[in-house]
Parts: C-alpha cells; sequence; structure tokens
DNA sequence: ATTATCTATAGATCTATAGATAATGC
DNA sequence: ATTATCTATAGATCTATAGATAATGC
C-alpha cells in the first residue's frame, strides 16, 4: 500500500531531487530577499531572478510568499521540538520551558531573521488557526501534551483546558517575540522568560504552594 | 496661531464637508466589501463602486487596505476609552478591565465584524508598534497611565515595569480575541474575562494579599 | 491665482493558465 | 503514453502620477 506525499519510496528520484533543489534555492533566496527589502515590499520577480528560475516556478512551489514564511516557522520550531520530545515524560513542565526558549531565542537571533518576525506572526495568525487541526502543527501538539500530563499531575489551574493553555503560552511567547524586533527593550531570553514567569504564576493552580 | 491638521478653524468649510463624506463613504464601503469577500481577497475597484467614487480616490483616502483597518481599530477602541477616562483616578484595575472587556467584546460582537479581527491584529502588530510613540494610541496611553498608578500602589509586580504590563495586557486581548473568531470555543466575554484573570494572577506582587 | 479633491490612465506587478520538456511507469 | 516540473504569457489588479475641476484666500 503507496502512502500519499513527500516519501513514495524510490519513485522517480531524480526528479524529486531536482525539484527539492529548485525548491529550497528559491526558499533561501526569498528569505534573504524578505530580509533585505521586507516581506512586502520586495518582488517575486527578484527571488526568482536570485533562484535562477522562472518567476511562474516561484508560485510553482510557494503558492504566496506566506507560505515561505509559514516553511521558516516550522523551521523555527524544529530544534525546539526535537529537544522537547526528547525529554522523558513526566518531566516538569518548566524543562519545557527552558528548552523551548533557549531553542527558539536562539533561532530568531541568527543574522536579521528577527526583522522577519512581526510578519510570520501575522501569517500565522492568519493561517495556522483556520486549521483547528493541532496535529497538522507538530509543536503545538507536543506541548499541547505535555500540558495536559501537567494538568493530570495538577500543576495547572482547572480553570482553562490544558489545550488552550499552551496555545496562549506559544501564542504569548510569538507575540513577544514579534514586539521584542520592533522594540529590543532587553535580552530576547530575558524577556522570554519573563513572560514565561508572568504566565505560570498566572495558570498555576489557586492552592499550589 | 494656527494649528496645522484637521481643526483648522473655519476655513474651508464646504471643502471639509465634501471630504468627509467621501472618506466615510469609502471607509463604510470598505469594511461592508472586506466582510463579504475577505481583507485580501476583495478588489479596491468594488469597494470604489459601492461608494460611487473612482478607484484612485480611495488611494487619496486612504495609502492602502490596511489604513482602513486600522481606522476600524481606533473606531473600535474609542467606547472604552471614554468609559475608562471617566473613572476617578484611583479606581482599582478591575474597574479598568471590566469596562474594556464590557465594550470591546460588545463592539466586535455586532454583525460580522469578527471575520476582521485577525486581519486587524495582524495590521495592528506591523503598524502601530512601529510608531514606538504610546501616545498616539490613545488607548494605550489612557491603560498605560492606569497600569502605572496601580504600580504605585503596590498592585503590580515590581519585575516588570508597568507600561510594558499593560502593552503585554492589551496585546493579550487582542490575541485571543482573534483567535476566539476563528474558533469560538465559550463566549467572547467569557474568554476575555478568563485571559485577565490569568493575568492578572500573574502579574500581582508575590508577596500579594 | 493657488490649492485640495478627485479622475483618467500609464506602467508595474501579480495571478492564472496554456504549452514545452524531460522523467517516469507500463 | 502519461505525468511532474517548469516557462512564457495573457489578463487582472495595483501603484504612481499627470491633469481636470471647483473651492479657497488674497
Amino acid at each position: 500500500m503507496l502512502l500519499k506525499g513527500d516519501d513514495q519510496g524510490t519513485h522517480g528520484l531524480v526528479r524529486d531531487k531536482q525539484r527539492e533543489e529548485t525548491r529550497k534555492k528559491l526558499y533561501h533566496a526569498a528569505i534573504e530577499i524578505f530580509c533585505r527589502d521586507g516581506v512586502s515590499n520586495c518582488r517575486i520577480e527578484d527571488i526568482a531572478l536570485k533562484a535562477e528560475v522562472s518567476r511562474a516556478a516561484f508560485y510553482f512551489h510557494f503558492p504566496s510568499k506566506d507560505d515561505v514564511l509559514l516553511e521558516l516557522l516550522r523551521e523555527a520550531e524544529q530544534p525546539a521540538l526535537e529537544a522537547i520530545n526528547a525529554l522523558p515524560a513526566d518531566a516538569p513542565l518548566t524543562a519545557v520551558f527552558e528548552l523551548l526558549i533557549k531553542h527558539t531565542a536562539e533561532f530568531w537571533s541568527v543574522q536579521d531573521r528577527g526583522r522577519l518576525l512581526v510578519d510570520v506572526f501575522s501569517v500565522s495568525m492568519r493561517r495556522t488557526t483556520i486549521l483547528a487541526d493541532r496535529e497538522a502543527e507538530v509543536i503545538r501538539a507536543a506541548v499541547g501534551r505535555r500540558f495536559q500530563t501537567a494538568a493530570s499531575r495538577n500543576e495547572l489551574s482547572p480553570v482553562i483546558p490544558p489545550e488552550v493553555l499552551a496555545d496562549f503560552y506559544l501564542l504569548n511567547i510569538l507575540a513577544a517575540m514579534a514586539s521584542w524586533c520592533v522594540q529590543p527593550i532587553m535580552p530576547l531570553p530575558d524577556m522570554l522568560n519573563g513572560v514565561t514567569l508572568l504566565f505560570m504564576n498566572g495558570a498555576k493552580p489557586p492552592t499550589g504552594n
């Protein structure tokens, strides 16, 4: 039984390699042009020129600029996701936060990626919530599960469902980064730690010691 | 001494009236078309047709669709702003929150305005933070002042500056509304009250009560 | 006479799609 | 022979701007 999708076994090797190559070239060219000109100002033509393909080839791989930014967000989430998944099942939430903050802050501090944060956040709001399909966003799913086990250990206020709390926390982190990049009043890790502390104080159970 | 701006005294009455009239026609036409077609899908031409002016007239009044949405946000904040400003100077923060939630939830529940929340939020992130000019956004200034007096009464955690806390609270409220409108898991006022409770638990001083 | 408001329109950029090419499966 | 990847391009929409008109200030 064949699976639909990327991993169709050994079929079409040359073609697959070629496609992924142009896709990657377009992706990297796009990020570079985005950083240079700003997402809304830049022209698709310049991206295509840098990637040495036709303008239409861009649209073949990415329906719009937004889809490039969503791929960047997924790439940004990858290191934190792997680190969190490597934690033991009964790890405390603080360990989850620590890894999330460390890897996320690291990713967005590289070069001038931070300039794209507001646009990434904005796209994420317009696109990912519409899915309403938690499993499609792996980081949301992973953090959601951690919140659920934490709730079952009575680490969280029972007033709000743990999955909602998890979404809310991730939203807070992304919003904090987006506002940080336009007004970096303090180092990014400090900012994220502050937000996390604020969140955890608010979310801990009323009877908690 | 004449002030530059809208209120140039009694100069150009007919022209002023005419300009404001077309501007309002365009504004209302735009909101209507946005709700019907979605902000990114709709064509400026349809807005102009409904307002019975040329397409270029739209651009004369609004540099882009985003500027219409910013005006909607300012309109949305107006009722809460007035109610908050009418409070006595020493009113507790809970009173400020109550008014903010009541008026904001009311505004965005009218008809299908809620559909525009994600776009409004997204524009607000891309535009208003860049100003870095707190006074330009009256609601931010008003709530910021309330947070400052609350901090001076030791109602808030001293870890984070009160203006930052205020911005963060407003961001939380707007983000919660935006995610509510794509997934209304509970009534909007309940949602906003929950967010506020979470926030206040997190932001109250450690030695509190 | 000058200026603010608006229209008409040229040029830029995007979106949609018909067609070319080369890899694939039978 | 069929299909996936990519190109060339027509048509749609936007952005920028030169010009028309009518209100304004002197």
